[in-house]
DNA sequence: TTGTATGCGTTATCAA
DNA sequence: TTGATAACGCATACAA
């Protein structure tokens, strides 16, 4: 005894089943078990009863065909490997199945034609609501496949959002990069930089903005031009190119376009004799748990990703029920002080701290 | 024109829409759509001119009550934010997607109601097949609500199956972690360690596992009993007491139970003055990419996560097509030895080797 | 080659 | 308080 998605051989357990055992109909035991108040407590403890012992289900291919609703949301993202995108995925879960929706997950790499796939199976499951963490397909494209108003992109990448242009005025999850990445030049600066560095990965919305953000920064404070070096999207499983590049004309400070890229710049350019911060101060975008594992550990923007995640579902679930899908939103960001900058007071070569508690700054976000 | 994810006020794209405009029946529409050889080239054009035009994409509730299969896969892990079931999942549904599936996820936390929960979502989701990443529950428990002969377990870590005991013979994922723990303790003792200690975490089956085989191979090595330390399930983010106990009583070589508890173990012990490889040596389990970034680079036992997601759902449509569900793997793990151990030539303190490559040691598996 | 009719499992409307 | 019935969108057996 047990439904579809058990043993083969055995009858499914649906409404009509219950109702046979119980002697009662298919109507009443759908209210039974929908707590309907016009069924008396006999019966509905008796279908109750019935339905417990052959383990009934509800099916919710049938419900969703039935109240044209789902009770999913879908999340289409880059890369669930990627520490970033997994944390976002566990924020938006977490909240969304803490309101009863189940997730439909598909992810995009990055690349036009998967993102459309996934767009579709999305259409295809009717989900109440997606989310679209990072993606870069053009907002447009996808509005005219999926209800605007169920739909929530977090740190959308097409190029021409690039520095918060022709932005979604709802449903948009935005973290103030340009703020962060003027900190971190700041911090740099304060320290005594005197020539800055900017490593930037593809040519996404996020990069542009970011590098954008750092030569405007440098530019301002009067300081030489930005070095600029371009890393290909993997670059952080294979920077010894980069790595390279970065030591034959190295800059005081460096900033990267993500912790993990850092990270493992930082391990190649020790690699080829560099020592970070001793020879050039490091700094990173993210706040991933690595960057405050690393060694030296790492200085970096921390952005709330898990936050971000779970808003998305908050924005969505409230779409759902109220109809109405809120503003926009940009988030502050942290500079979290690591290990990898230092006073650039010349000449002097300060040994490496002991572990030190980590300052946290925050920047950016709502006025 | 759109269909149900469209704009709200305007009509779904149902196949009875497109048979209006096409001037066809509904069937017609259908097997136009799914080409089926009997309809004719012209009104199959006519079909999906009209259908392309309207955007119609299907609806997979009415399909898959229909044709009771719902071509969804279900994924439980314990964690989205952990580096190694995001890479088991980012493997899951690479292949699930290939061949066609959509993957519906959802959370356990390690946490038995939780894991219950996402497994009633499930069965109400009649996923077409099932697969469960380091899940706690029972597997008798799950085989009870689920096809057994559509269900994948990855590493489970219900205790009883703790070192390969009470083994379903069919749809088991498992790594040689007995192999790997050995290989770990063999790489120290090689290396002339005359003490080894071992850091756990939890209750589950692989902590069992694990030090059960670390136990077991000092033992064979005839060295001085293991010292066992026992961490909590956080203890990653929060490292400071364990690492106290281990620096109170260090051992020359300490094996953890996974790379990111060894890596935040390697940090907090550096903040109490003892520096890896030369006041101990340290070995993780995972590979995760991070441990290759870290300084000095982590030794660890890389076990195959992404193939073992890949596996997972391969075997999983292997058993939905052909009806037969693969016997359970065992797979291979390797030594990847890294700067985190070093020979312990006694009183020599060798500086810190420059960046070298990591050489592979294989182990474990099937025969 | 195409159309008609039926059922998948629910929910909800209308009667009783 | 309960039952009969229709409809959600699709696929298919059977008719034409």
């Amino acid at each position: 005894v047990t439904n579809e998605s058990g043993p083969a051989n055995v009858q499914r357990v649906t409404l009509g089943r219950i109702a046979e055992l119980a002697g009662v109909s298919i109507s009443t035991v759908s209210r039974a078990l929908a707590d309907d108040p016009q069924i008396s407590a006999r019966t509905r403890e008796a279908v109750r009863r019935v339905a417990d012992q052959l383990g009934y289900v509800p099916n919710a291919a049938a419900r969703s065909l039935r109240s044209l609703s789902t009770r999913t949301l879908g999340l289409m993202l880059g890369d669930l490997s990627d520490p970033v995108h997994g944390l976002v995925a566990a924020g938006f879960e977490t909240e969304a199945r803490r309101h009863g929706y189940t997730v439909v997950i598909a992810t995009g790499f990055g690349d036009l034609a998967m993102e459309r796939d996934a767009l579709r199976v999305f259409v295809e499951h009717r989900n109440d609501g997606v989310a679209l963490i990072s993606t870069v397909i053009d907002p447009s494209e996808i509005r005219a496949v999926l209800r605007p108003d169920r739909l929530v992109l977090v740190a959308p990448e097409h190029v021409r959002l690039a520095e918060g242009r022709d932005l979604p005025e709802r449903g948009v999850v935005r973290v103030d990069e340009g703020a962060g990445f003027e900190m971190a030049v700041g911090h740099l600066v304060e320290q005594g930089c005197r020539s800055i560095g900017y490593v930037g990965v593809g040519l996404t919305a996020s990069n542009v903005t970011r590098r954008a953000a750092v030569e405007r920064a440098v530019r301002l404070a009067g300081l030489p031009p930005l070095r600029r070096f371009a890393a290909g999207p993997d670059a952080w499983r294979a920077p010894r190119d980069v790595a390279a590049r970065i030591a034959r004309d190295l800059p005081e400070g460096l900033i990267c376009y993500e912790d993990k890229l850092a990270l493992s710049i930082m391990d190649a350019l020790r690699a080829l004799g560099v020592e970070v911060p001793n020879d050039l101060s490091l700094v990173g975008f993210d706040g991933i748990p690595f960057a405050a594992l690393s060694r030296p550990r790492l200085t970096t923007i921390t952005q709330p990703v898990v936050e971000m995640g779970r808003l998305a579902a908050e924005m969505l679930i409230e779409a759902i029920r109220t109809g109405e899908l809120r503003p926009s939103v940009l988030l502050p960001v942290e500079l979290t002080i690591g290990e990898s900058t230092r006073p650039r007071t010349a000449g002097s070569r300060t040994a490496e701290t002991a572990a030190s508690s980590q300052p946290r700054v925050r920047a950016g976000g709502e006025p």
